[in-house]
DNA sequence: TTGCAGGGGTCAA
DNA sequence: TTGACCCCTGCA
């Protein structure tokens, strides 16, 4: 079946996409983006989306950037899902080409050429982003999962049992003693003041892709535990401002480094990379993210 | 073994 | 502008 230029087909309770450019399932479950993907094996990658668990892979064809990606326990009914998830519609390429115009950038581009940045759900975003405040990622992980495991829906997979990502109903349902035990700590009090409100006011990405981008900061900051990182990253993950540059630590640290080549404000670094990047900077802040991390780019060491 | 920074920030004073 | 906030990990 074709959907939207892409080829999709069903074989042996996998969806198969054919012929697929920029995909490397290294890059994009391991770029900060996502929560609920881990590594299984060498390029193999289980994750949970909305009711569904799955294996994603990546088998080249051609040549190392294009292929087949591989995601289990999926069909043909699932099409439009994946094509969306994975920002199939974006043309990689063509972003990486203006992109690569910087030298730096060109340099963060070739060591992870095969990052997309997925079109998350929006409400998952929002919880997820505040729980990673003063935070890092293997205990982000492992709150979400306790929260998943007490409060999401049982799904199964390979005979294990795994939990989907509870509604926003159900957090504004929660007291902040409920999610004491998911260890959260001081950010249990924002989740649910942020759920209530979140609910109270139906807010979408939908409606925020409608507004302007300063304008969905803006809106972004009046829920509890939601500052301009928080807000940003929301924004970016769940694919409603590809021109928002979520500045943390690494990312700070990379710019001061590479480019400014001193120490900067967050205010000073969001500035620049909004005239150095404009609206592709979502994009460049992910390339420049995974390469910082990886690289350890700007750790000082200790005496 | 213990102790203590510091972490993918935000809030409030 | 600065300290406090949960709590877990890594390092000395």
């Amino acid at each position: 079946m074709i959907y939207k230029g892409y080829e999709f087909q069903e074989n042996d309770e996998c969806l198969i996409i054919k012929n697929v450019k920029d995909f490397n399932p290294t890059h994009i479950f391991d770029c900060g983006q996502c929560f609920r993907w881990g590594k299984k094996e060498y390029g193999v990658y289980f994750g949970i989306v909305k009711d569904k668990c799955v294996e994603v892979s990546f088998k080249s064809t051609k040549n190392e950037s294009e292929g087949d990606v591989i995601i289990s326990n999926s069909g043909l009914d699932d099409a439009k899902l994946w094509y969306n998830y994975f920002d199939l519609e974006t043309d990689y390429s063509l972003i990486k080409n203006i992109l690569k115009k910087d030298n730096i950038l060109a340099k963060a581009i070739e060591y992870a050429p095969g990052i997309r940045i997925l079109k998350q759900d929006f409400n998952e975003m929002l919880i997820s982003f505040i729980i990673s405040a003063n935070n890092s990622i293997p205990r982000i992980m492992k709150t979400i999962e306790n929260i998943c495991n007490k409060y999401g829906d049982e799904l199964t997979y390979k005979g294990k049992v795994h939990f989907t990502f509870p509604s926003i109903e159900i957090f504004a349902k929660l007291t902040s003693e409920d999610l004491r035990f998911s260890s959260a700590g001081f950010r249990c009090h924002y989740i649910v003041h942020t759920a209530k409100l979140a609910e109270e006011c139906r807010l979408s990405g939908d409606d925020l892709m409608k507004i302007s981008y300063a304008q969905a900061l803006e809106v972004m900051q009046q829920f509890r535990g939601v500052g301009p990182k928080v807000a940003d990253c929301v924004l970016l993950f769940s694919g409603v401002k590809m021109e928002a540059f979520p500045v943390d630590v690494w990312v700070k640290r990379v710019i001061e480094a590479l480019y400014l080549k001193k120490s900067a404000t967050f205010k000073e670094i969001t500035m620049f990379a909004d005239v150095k990047f404009g609206l592709l900077a979502g994009y460049a802040q992910q390339y420049l993210f995974y390469f910082a991390r990886e690289n350890k780019i700007g750790i000082k060491k200790r005496e």
